[in-house]
DNA sequence: CTGAAAGCGCTTACAG
DNA sequence: CTGAAAGCGCTTACAG
């Protein structure tokens, strides 16, 4: 079980480590004979290379590094499939890693370019706030995406992303002009400067402007973003309180989460009422009712993440980018009705 | 932008490097105002250390790799997090890594193993065939998650697993229960000894033993695991033919696209046609209709696959470990009623 | 076409 | 408490 080396092959093989070490790398200049002989004690010996080794030698990788904020968010999927692709076909390999919520994503970055396998680094996600110095610390060329820093100079790093606030206020816009009145705003994670609270700040803003006031009565807070969480907490709340005819999720999952409830309260959707998802995820489309929902262009954004990070490798400047977000209309949104509380019946789920 | 090593950090702090090196990694044996002196070099010449080097050097890391196959599947994600919180439980750290469909999971896994990064390895989803080679070269225990060898000898390997052919079974046999004769099989990737081929060998064994002929004109197959291809695929079915009183798909999200795109052809789930799906996802719960599905037992999985990573890296011996799934009754499948075809209106969509 | 040697950036006995 | 030195497994001029 040990650790079979370049140095083992060579000699099994009765040759240079140099030697190994072309064959390995599948340089032209070898003997064919020799090279045989090498491939076959490296397949006699089971010999798989030191990554680490390697890669304190090599200078320029034809690597990109993505580090991708938390496991669980399906919304960045598609976004690393399009990414993926733009970088292969520019010749360059895709260095993927995650970083968990609680991880610093740019220390992770700084490692990962540290360690001279990337030559830029695209970051699917990260915290709103970071220290200047972690910032200074990344020696390649990076982008955000989906995200910008609130707390540095804008010259420090590029970004693309969606106005959170202004794409918020859009979708309260649109349930306001549906004629509701009551809209509540359901959540989780609201810190300073997380996605959530600028959704929450767009939510406000769109009721002031509308000339509704805000009811901090309606913010409804989930524990997590999954359906689970959502699910739960309006089931608890109708159980409690109905006082809205709408609810605004700050994310397509939160929303079925919350249609379910609404149905297993004995209630419908959008018939008593009406559910506004956000991201525009590909199973709000598919759901029932298909969820009304802000969509963020995301194969744009994501082609246009890491155009911006080869014109940096290439000595341009650092820039903002930000996106325009689409309403889309689905099933889960219509008019507000005066008789739609009285159509409900009195409690009690289905499943 | 140069690298600052080391060396670098030594030479403008005034100490040697061993001093540096000291400091990074906590050891307690070093003076205070020392410390303070390269602490602060450090932070001034914003000094990241390599880990590529590190490794080199590093013999035992606590660190289990975890090599994820697959970016996009969301089966795998409730596992992660059980594999996670077990590992660093048992004071290990985790080497997350994706493989994509068409890398070798073993190579990589051999790699990870050399890099000594890591001292064991756990594999979440990977292909069924592989050559005995390349299980013979991972140098460190390993445990295959969700799915084991077909071609290898037992005891090269351990494993936790469902058996595919029972539960798919299971799935058909629970449809054929409730009445219905003509059953659909929704699927992607049927090839040797991939997934979809077991379960439909399970599907057709449920079938023969039920005395239904088989019949190869059933089977519809979507080009991708991906909601939209079971929607579509099932609706242009729908319009060529309808010939089956229920289908089941091979996973929730192929049953969820299948449910959206029989409601648009006009059509109702469960009354005219029930639909079942496989794996037992959160999101199976929460659509509407619920649906019907064989759940893993995902979290006892994960579990146990750790537990038998940690007995193979005490000496143990290679296992296997087969679980049984749970038919879990949502909405979505009912009782065949004759006159169901009937009701059905003429065709179109509602979106 | 091939091999000996230097060196990538670290850690760790070893000797003070 | 601290530093000089060896060596981890590779790659790459350099000299043949």
């Amino acid at each position: 079980m040990r650790k079979v080396t370049i140095k083992d092959v060579a000699r099994f093989a009765g040759v240079g480590v140099s030697t190994v070490s072309r064959v390995i790398n599948n340089h032209q200049d070898v003997n064919d004979e020799t090279r045989k002989k090498v491939l076959e004690t490296i397949e006699t010996y089971k010999y798989t290379p030191n990554n680490s080794a390697r890669s304190l030698k090599i200078v320029d990788t034809m690597n990109i590094g993505v580090l991708v904020k938390g496991i669980s968010n399906t919304f960045y999927v598609k976004m690393l499939e399009v990414i993926e692709k733009e970088i292969v076909d520019k010749g360059y390999s895709v260095v993927l890693r995650h970083v968990s919520i609680d991880e610093n994503e740019l220390t992770k970055a700084a490692e990962l370019a540290v360690e001279n396998k990337v030559c830029g680094i695209i970051f699917l996600g990260g915290n709103y706030l970071s220290k200047e110095n972690d910032v200074l610390r990344i020696n390649v060329p990076f982008v955000f995406l989906t995200f910008t820093l609130f707390n540095c100079n804008y010259s420090m790093f590029s970004s693309v992303y969606i106005n959170d606030v202004i794409e918020s206020a859009k979708a309260t816009k649109y349930l306001i002009s549906l004629g509701h009145r009551h809209i509540a705003f359901l959540a989780a994670d609201v810190y300073n400067y997380s996605i959530a609270a600028l959704r929450l700040e767009g939510y406000k803003r769109a009721l002031i402007e509308s000339g509704i006031a805000f009811d901090e009565g309606l913010i409804i807070m989930a524990d997590t973003f999954e359906i689970e969480a959502g699910y739960r907490t309006v089931i608890e709340r109708l159980k409690a309180k109905r006082d809205f005819t709408a609810i605004f999720a700050i994310s397509d999952i939160l929303a079925i989460g919350a249609c379910r409830g609404i149905m297993e309260s004995g209630l419908s959707v959008p018939e008593d009422i009406s559910v506004m998802g956000f991201d525009g995820q590909d199973i709000s489309r598919y759901y029932n009712p298909s969820i009304t929902t802000i969509k963020q262009p995301v194969v744009d954004m994501a082609e246009k993440s890491v155009a911006q990070l080869f014109e940096l490798m290439d000595g341009g400047t650092n820039r903002q980018e930000i996106f325009e977000a689409n309403l889309v209309e689905g099933e889960s949104c219509i008019r507000y009705r005066k008789n739609a509380r009285i159509k409900a019946k009195a409690s009690g789920g289905s499943m």
